[in-house]
RNA sequence: GCGGACGUGGCGAAAUGGUAGACGCAGCAGACUUAAAAUCUGCUAUCCGAAAUGGGUGUGCGGGUUCGAGUCCCGCCGUCCGCACCA
């Protein structure tokens, strides 16, 4: 007897241990059948899974799932991006070692992800904390080297006094540490930095090829790339200033150089530093410039503002034209040369700064009517033209004048032709203790020195501390105390460590090939690469994309690789959101007015009096409820559960109203996270995964729903019934319309996974089951039941195995293949066609399919509604699109 | 400021320039049940209409191209994302 309800419970279990034990996911290296290579982004071992790791992790299983069952050698792995901050700071909170704390996550990670019932092949699990991993990544860290593609400079970091660290330019807010709190300082350390610029120009052109990339994500790898070409010149000083003779300037728009005002230097400049050393306003203003903020806001409200130095430079036109020389808070030391030429009429920034300090603007640039020297107004014309007032270049277009002057600067040579790009190389020390150790070692005679291969890997100590801010590799004992490798002194050890990017860099190349003695096997590497269909969350757009392009790149140059780009397809999908509520707070700054917090505390004055005595000292604040904290009716009005006695008469906080908030990524700040743990447990993997796959398309954000994962739920239940209903049926009989809905829902759901539009193929899938369940029992029926199996297989693997073992087949389902498709049943014999008159629809016909034209035109006419319609007007044409419709025109 | 994406029922969404709203959720009505759950059946863009295998309107707004526009073009409005003093 067979349960008229499908158990998840026992069901999952059972086939996750069958899997394992059969090795069905194991990629065989030395496979003879065609490879598909799906990856999905592995994940930061933070202690939990979370939804969007849920959704990530369905879509690819998905896919390696059904490439399996198309005859696919399928590669879909699993790892840990396992060294980074979190651990760091939960050793300095926690008291625990950064290793034990990750490598406890990762086992608690692995076996929530085991219970979804994921297609993986965990024999080639890794995680890039241990010495198997980034000793391998040391080694290639020191082949880099020796290709010329790593060195070390002098850069400026930011460093937060407190904690005694570098800090990622993300971890600043407001120019505070984000952990300490501290005001951060601007430092010059000396970095390992990674030539990513060499690859600039490859890695730019290289996006046009990349087609299974989404477009938006090829177009900000561009815009970060930041291709810019113009003019690089240099003006020669009035007077030189010790060994400066001029100020060397990039543009874009070389054209408008007749319509320069003024010549504008960073406050980092050589030439800045030298005046302000004799020059104690200039130095104070320099200071200014640096210590001012970088976030945005700042950026769009702050003043231009400049200082004059009273220098003057020539024209490289005209040997009579002199130019000031400014001072500028909005030139930036680092993009181009750190000096610009302030062309007021052609540029927003410049006409603002001209304004300002009085300076001349002149139009060069004349988009027809107006060619008077003199601009009018603060809106700067950027737009194309002619040129104007600019002796040689007049009547020129815009491009043309481009061209002519750098034809010109370059015969002259005072400047040429120049690339600059917004690019900068990758700065990879960090001043931390749970990253890859940098396996450099400092000699006094030899300089920096690679640690010999066979000394491979440079293990992490264990031994360390915490309890003193700053990095504990640094602190260590004895760690950093080493011999040359070259010459056998006393050398140091570097104690930085490598940024994590760094280590996802590589991942997928290990993942495929993971010897012992080496990071990987070239000729396996090649079997697999590059990978088939990557995905992952669009915040990785940038950084991480474009550093894996490059590292493959790097390895490439150097003949570790034969390819360039490790990923042939990118697929970035939308977040799992949920619904958000909070409280609208007004309460009493305790340090603004301890003595009125006194007074409502023992009941002196009621708090609602405080507050309408005194709005002004109070501030409005929002706290987020979760979901189950608040209740809403049918009104759709929302109440706090357990608000109110929180904040009783004798607390200064007032309610103010209960709202709902948008719809928002899960979050811990918001409260809005559902942790996926008891879901599974409640409803099982199937109903979760199928979930995550329905109603939204994956690219876009899925809202998270109780209502949805029952609807899940039920479906999983529907398909039990049909399943066990079928199981040893003896039906006879045709059912021409079923098999052609089975077959059409075959090929209709391999082309939506394929494309990865789930949520087209789940609707596919509802329609078949919606007409099986309306068909009488029948030979096709059964067939389209048991076919339906195979079809969901992907989706939800474990209720298929069932459904599988239940019909009598052997072996696993996910070894099956895919049903196989009768090409003549995609279409059908008769089609609806509709009927318009003037565009508009009046009726519908059936008729066989290929009907004639003149056939549709006559049937069209004919029918009664569409006489109606007409009403007796003269018809003009009649437009027959077979299989379509037939628009009447009158 | 620059660049990009998007805007369709109560909600998530479908729709090679060719019948807008498939499919799901929610809702309503009914069947089964002592009752509930589960399940099943039907309805469900909107307005007029008792209803119709009646008509009008309808894909953010305004124009355009076309026999025909959610889809293409132009201009607005709005939302979201990325970059941002980039010379």
């Amino acid at each position: 007897m067979t349960d008229q309800r499908f158990n998840p419970l026992a069901a999952d279990k059972r086939w996750q241990e069958r899997w394992a034990s059969a090795g069905t996911f194991e990629a065989d290296d030395a496979s003879s059948k065609p490879r598909s290579y799906v990856l999905e982004m592995f994940p930061y071992p933070s202690g939990r899974i979370h939804m969007g790791h849920v959704r990530n992790y369905t879509m690819g299983d998905v896919l390696a799932r059904f490439r399996r069952m198309q005859g696919f050698e399928v590669l879909h792995p699993m790892g840990w991006d396992a060294f980074g901050m979190p651990a760091e700071n939960a050793a300095m909170e926690k008291k625990v070692h950064p290793g034990e704390w990750t490598r406890a996550n990762i086992a608690s990670m692995r076996s929530q992800l085991k219970t979804l019932g994921f297609a993986f092949d965990w024999s080639r699990e890794l995680a890039t904390c241990e010495p198997e991993y980034y000793g391998q990544e040391q080694a290639l860290f020191i082949d880099l080297f020796e290709g010329g593609l790593v060195y070390r400079k002098e850069s400026a970091v930011n460093w937060d006094p407190v904690d005694m660290t570098v800090l990622a330019n993300e971890q600043v807010i407001d120019g505070k540490g984000w952990r300490s709190g501290a005001q951060v300082e601007k430092r010059k350390l000396s970095q390992w930095f990674l030539k990513i610029t060499d690859f600039a120009e490859d890695l730019l052109s290289g996006l046009d090829d990349l087609k299974g990339w989404p477009e938006k994500v090829r177009l900000m790898q561009e815009n970060w790339i930041g291709k810019s070409q113009g003019l690089q010149f240099h003006f020669q000083l009035a007077e030189a200033q010790d060994d400066i003779a001029s100020v060397e300037v990039f543009s874009t728009r070389p054209d408008t150089i007749f319509g320069a005002s003024f010549v504008a230097l960073s406050a980092d400049h050589p030439l800045t530093q030298k005046l302000a050393g004799r020059n104690d306003a200039l130095a104070a203003f320099a200071e200014e410039c640096k210590a001012g903020g970088t976030t945005a806001a700042e950026l769009e409200t702050m003043e231009k503002k400049g200082f004059d130095t009273g220098l003057t430079v020539t024209h490289p036109l005209d040997p009579d034209w002199q130019l000031p020389v400014y001072v500028a808070n909005f030139v930036l030391m680092d993009y181009g040369t750190g000096a610009v030429f302030g062309v007021p009429a052609h540029d927003q920034r410049d006409l603002d700064f001209a304004r300002k300090y009085d300076l001349p603007v002149k139009r060069v640039v004349s988009d027809g009517d107006e060619t008077a020297a003199e601009y009018i107004g603060d809106e700067a014309y950027t737009g194309p033209g002619k040129i104007v007032n600019s002796a040689f270049l007049d009547g020129m277009t815009v491009e043309a004048a481009q061209q002519a002057i750098i034809d010109r600067a370059g015969s002259e040579g005072w400047g040429k032709a120049q690339t600059t790009w917004r690019l900068r190389d990758w700065g990879v020390s960090r001043q931390r203790y749970w990253g890859t150790p940098i396996p450099i070692i400092h000699c006094d005679d030899c300089g920096p020195v690679p640690v010999p291969k066979d000394q491979l890997p440079v293990v992490l100590p264990e031994d360390i501390d915490f309890e003193t801010p700053g990095n504990p590799l640094e602190r260590h004992a004895t760690w950093k105390h080493v011999d040359c490798p070259k010459c056998g002194k006393a050398a140091r050890r570097e104690t930085d460590t490598l940024d994590t990017f760094v280590d996802s860099s590589w991942y997928f190349l290990r993942f495929a090939s993971q010897p012992d003695d080496r990071p990987f096997d070239p000729e396996v590497v090649k079997q697999w690469l590059p990978v088939t269909q990557y995905i992952g969350g669009v915040e990785h757009a940038i950084l991480h994309l474009l550093y894996a392009r490059f590292w493959t790149r790097a390895l490439a140059s150097i003949g570790k690789l034969d390819f360039a780009e490790p990923f042939e397809s990118l697929f970035t999908q939308g977040m799992v959101t949920h619904e958000t509520y909070f409280a609208r707070l007004k309460s009493l700054e305790s340090r603004h007015d301890a003595n009125l917090m006194n007074q409502i505390y023992h009941g002196e004055i009621s708090k609602n009096e405080a507050f309408n005595r005194y709005p002004e000292k109070y501030v409005s604040t929002r706290l987020w409820l979760s979901p189950d904290e608040v209740l809403i009716d049918s009104n759709g009005d929302i109440t706090a559960r357990n608000l109110a006695q929180q904040f009783d008469a004798s607390s200064d906080v007032i309610i103010e109203s209960i709202e709902r908030g948008r719809v928002e990524k899960m979050s811990k700040s918001k409260k809005n996270v559902v942790d996926p743990d008891p879901i599974i447990e409640q409803y099982g993997a199937d109903a979760v995964r199928f979930f995550m796959l329905s109603d939204s398309p994956p690219e876009r954000d899925l809202p998270w729903s109780e209502a949805g994962i029952e609807g899940s739920w039920r479906f999983v239940q529907r398909l039990w019934r049909l399943f066990i209903a079928v199981a040893d049926s003896e039906d006879t009989g045709e059912d021409k319309a079923l098999r052609r809905k089975l077959h059409q829902t075959v090929a209709g759901v391999a082309g939506d996974v394929e494309a990865l539009s789930f949520n087209k193929a789940v609707a596919k899938i509802f329609e078949l089951v919606n007409l099986i369940e309306k068909s009488q029992p029948s030979a096709d029926r059964t067939i389209a039941i048991k076919s339906l199996a195979r079809i969901v297989a992907p989706m939800v693997p474990h209720i298929a195995e069932e459904a599988w073992a239940l019909f009598g087949e052997s072996g696993l389902i996910a070894d099956a293949p895919w049903p196989e498709v009768d090409e003549s049943l995609l279409v059908d014999d008769e089609v609806t066609i509709a009927i318009q008159v003037r565009g508009k629809l009046r009726d519908t016909i059936t008729v066989a399919k290929g009907s004639s034209k003149e056939q549709l035109e006559e049937l069209a006419l004919a029918s009664e509604k569409v006489q109606r319609s007409l009403d007796g007007a003269e018809i003009m044409k009649v437009i027959v699109v077979p299989d379509r419709l037939v628009n009447i025109v009158i």
